[in-house]
DNA sequence: ATGCCGGGTACGACCCGA
């Protein structure tokens, strides 16, 4: 089985490439980051031509995620708890039945943070705590359990084309490095950096000719339980995408298992 | 390098992303 991950960018502009890579791949789950629409204009109904059950957790402008899946939904949870305050629509996750039990996708927009002296990156650290305490509980549940999407965090120096460049960005800064590596640290399996020791970059910026200078970050992930990474047979970092007509700045990521 | 691109809203020019 297949499982993907991808910032697109805006669903209504992403739309085209999106389907022509469904067509062409035909993974079995996707969770989209990024969908920039309401849950009422999320074009689903071209998405579901393809034979993809399509649930959604969007806000207007900005963020917004959705899982499609070719495999029926058995349970749906949306938001990430633990502050009744927070508006904005950042996870979603879907519960499927698979032929050795079940498997759990959590798919996430993880808060960009810049600048750093707003209010944007505490946001961020708060964030990340919250998320470490929803992964806590889902990992007590002993489950094949995928956690991935933009994670907005470079790991390490091999992560970045040019690491000096962004050491002190919210990206990569030591804060933002604490809470990945206490949340990594709670007993998932980082899939990519398991299974490949090449920096497999997944986003270029739009700007100052990134893709062409190969000037990537890998900033999308798939943290996967050890029921999870115990059926991982490998991965793809769907990097020709963002050589496509019009593209995200992100690529897909695939991990494929054995459920 | 930090707004050079590119999308959103809304229709002129700003906000936002990484």
């Amino acid at each position: 089985m297949r499982i993907a991950t991808w910032n697109i960018n805006g669903i209504k502009a992403r739309l085209e490439i999106l389907l022509t890579w469904l067509a062409q791949e035909k993974p079995h789950i996707v969770v989209l980051q990024e969908i920039k629409s309401v849950d009422e204009a999320f074009p689903r109904a071209e998405i579901e031509a393809l034979g993809y059950n399509v649930e959604t957790h969007g806000q207007k402008s900005w963020n917004g995620v959705a899982i499609l899946s070719l495999l029926p939904f058995d349970e749906v949870w949306r938001g990430l708890p633990g502050d009744e305050s927070d508006e904005q629509a950042r996870l979603i996750e879907g519960v499927f039945s698979v032929e050795s039990g079940v498997v759990r996708v959590c798919g996430i927009y993880l808060p960009n943070g810049n600048p750093v002296d707003s209010e944007k990156f505490p946001y961020k650290l708060g964030w990340m705590r919250r998320l470490e305490s929803f992964v806590e509980g889902r990992l007590a549940l002993e489950e094949p359990f995928i956690l991935l999407g933009d994670f907005n965090l470079i790991p390490e120096p091999i992560d970045a084309h040019n690491a000096e460049g962004w050491w002190g960005d919210a990206l990569f800064r030591p804060e933002s490095l604490e809470r990945w590596r206490t949340l990594v640290n709670l007993g998932l399996t980082d899939a990519v950096r398991a299974t490949t020791s090449e920096p497999s970059y997944t986003f270029w910026d739009f700007q100052a000719g990134a893709w062409r200078r190969n000037a990537g970050i890998r900033i999308d992930h798939l943290l996967l339980s050890p029921q999870a990474a115990d059926r991982l047979d490998g991965v793809r970092v769907h990097k020709e995408v963002r050589g496509w007509e019009k593209p995200s700045d992100h690529v897909p990521v695939e991990g494929q298992f054995s459920l």
